[in-house]
DNA sequence: AGTTAATCGAGACGGTACGTCAGGTCTTGGC
DNA sequence: GCCAAGACCTGACGTACCGTCTCGATTAACT
């Protein structure tokens, strides 16, 4: 029973409840994360502690909920290195974005992402803007190596930056095959050399 | 509204009516296939002729009765040309699978089924299998080029076709690029010179 | 067909909507008052134009929304005269009780509460207090009889009471013999013949 | 688990299986003795070990099987006897009566049986044989008195039975009030008195 | 003696109603 | 005007029975 008296976040009167919209945000991306149950409206609201019009009032669907959940969550990125090389930047950069992706909540979350996407627009869109800012990271780091003359002029980067989050998000969405250093390493490799030919 | 007389399918007694069977699998596909709503269990029922126990009594989920539409579709599979070049051969299989992916209705089921593997772990299992058998095919591809000498002993082979699959999903889950010839040639540039690399 | 606009019941937010509860209650009477085929959840929403979650809210089974009815249908009441006899009293009270189950909508009704009883206790009670409400003022009837000394102190009210109303339940229920104003004389002048005995 | 090998009944071959339909009467009766659950086809098949076909192939209804099951247990039936004194006969023929509804399953039985009558017109003509065979039973127990004269030649007899059942099949319906040897002796009288007054 | 025919237990089939759960809308009453 | 709360209608869920339809076996009755 535990009567615990709801020390509840305080009215903002006629403006809007800023609490509010962040407990629903935090509370989504935490329902996301763990593997159980399906995340639904009412689950959102009770968790919240807000009332289910609170959510409808401010977002057009569930998946708008998540898409914002999900967009104030993109800011955690990943560090560049800059060592002068690119195998060994390359290296670092998907090992440490694989390195993540070892803690189930993470993956729980990017596969119901990946899953929601399909079907809501809200979240497809997000979902394009947030593995876009992924990729223009991969691409400039892509384009120092370019500079340095690692990769010739005519690499196709757009190409290599898709083949480094193909596989990522291939292996975490179907499970076949892991995310660790080694791949990280043999990842960074193909893509050098595959960038080497200088096609397109 | 159109007394249609319901020439519906013959009994066959205590036995399974496999021609049931067949028509929810037929139109669990072409429901995942159109782009329109959730396909739901009322809806294949319905659109089958049959009731909802007989699905139940088969299936133990929705993602199951996917799950073996997508495998009994699974047979139409792409040609492997061999024309003794492994970019020639390659750059042919990357295009003939893309060219499927040109249809939205085709585009349409590998999303649901992607979508739906993320919740339904038959439906995952499927999928597993499916993906499995199409990787097999492409390796296969990539071993041929190996013996000729295409490609050295050390190619990791695993991460070429996960790269070449990879780009493929991730296109057609994400929808940032598009999977034209032009995606074929380049793709199977890369992947001859990352394999080339022997890394491993 | 008919595109009626559906003109329907305004809302009233957060409390209970009395008009939605009351549709329910008519609706249900009205369908246990038509001879026709069963009286389904889904038959009292669809008619009463609500949802089936309404109706378990506020009832625990369709046991319990028939009682409800019939207790607020319980008020029509047949009206007891006073003439000084005894015998007349009770002849216009038994004729007027058959009365109105010369209707076959009435006699439909009453059949199907009865059968509803046996299998529901919300209904078995409910019921037990219609029948004993018209138990009461039979036997205040008697009473009155007994008060001026048409009846002797020792009659066993109880069942003479139980005797009325077990020939009226009965012939409802079994349909061998008519409740006419034969009937009712006849019934009448044998109940102040027993009662006249003094038993107990 | 009790692997019982199920010693079943021997096949008849091509004529009816006479013990199969005893199973399945035998079984009704025992179901809808039985407090517990709704009496389905399924059940009563499952326990008389016995395909729903079989039930359907010989009738009609469920209600049908009640009705059958019910005649032929209408069998047992209250010895009637005649000691000279009518009010002696009547008090020890409703004593008897009264005896055996104060099992539990019996009152079951026979309330199940009323309520299937209301809904069910196999069960309606089958218990109004049922009741028509016990009335006859009484009023002829009632005649024997007439014919002593302890009745008047113009005494409303079928009324004076249906008072008799009726307060019975009143108080077994409602359960308002008990069936003990107090009420067989008050009811006893009271009729005696009632027919006294040689009404009609 | 071999064939035919009807019954039996079994269980799949297309349906309908059940009682529950979630979605999205609306209103109250407090701040 | 925002908020928590909660009733409302809708519609999908998975289950239980209904009444119908084979099936393969068993046996009786008719060739």
């Amino acid at each position: 029973m535990s009567e615990e008296g709801r020390p509840r976040r305080p009215h903002t009167g006629r403006r809007r409840n800023d609490a509010a919209r962040q407990a629903v945000l935090d509370v989504t991306l935490d329902l996301m994360r763990s593997g159980n149950a399906d995340v639904t409206i009412d689950a959102i609201a009770r968790a919240a502690g807000v009332g289910r019009q609170t959510i409808y009032r401010w977002w057009p669907s569930k998946g708008a909920v998540a898409a914002e959940a999900l967009a104030s969550h993109a800011r955690a990125t990943v560090p560049v290195s800059d060592t002068g090389s690119l195998t060994a930047d390359l290296t670092a950069f998907l090992a440490a974005s694989f390195v993540s992706l070892r803690d189930d909540r993470t993956r729980s979350l990017l596969r119901r992402m990946m899953a929601a996407a399909q079907a809501d627009e809200h979240v497809a869109a997000t979902l394009a803007d947030f593995t876009a800012a992924r990729r223009a990271t991969l691409r400039e780091l892509l384009s120092r190596g370019q500079a340095r003359g690692e990769l010739p002029g005519g690499a196709d980067l757009e190409m290599l930056t898709d083949m480094a989050y193909g596989v990522l998000w291939y292996r975490v969405l179907v499970g076949h095959a892991p995310l660790d250093d080694q791949a990280a390493k043999s990842l960074a490799t193909c893509l050098v050399a595959a960038g080497a030919a200088g096609a397109r």
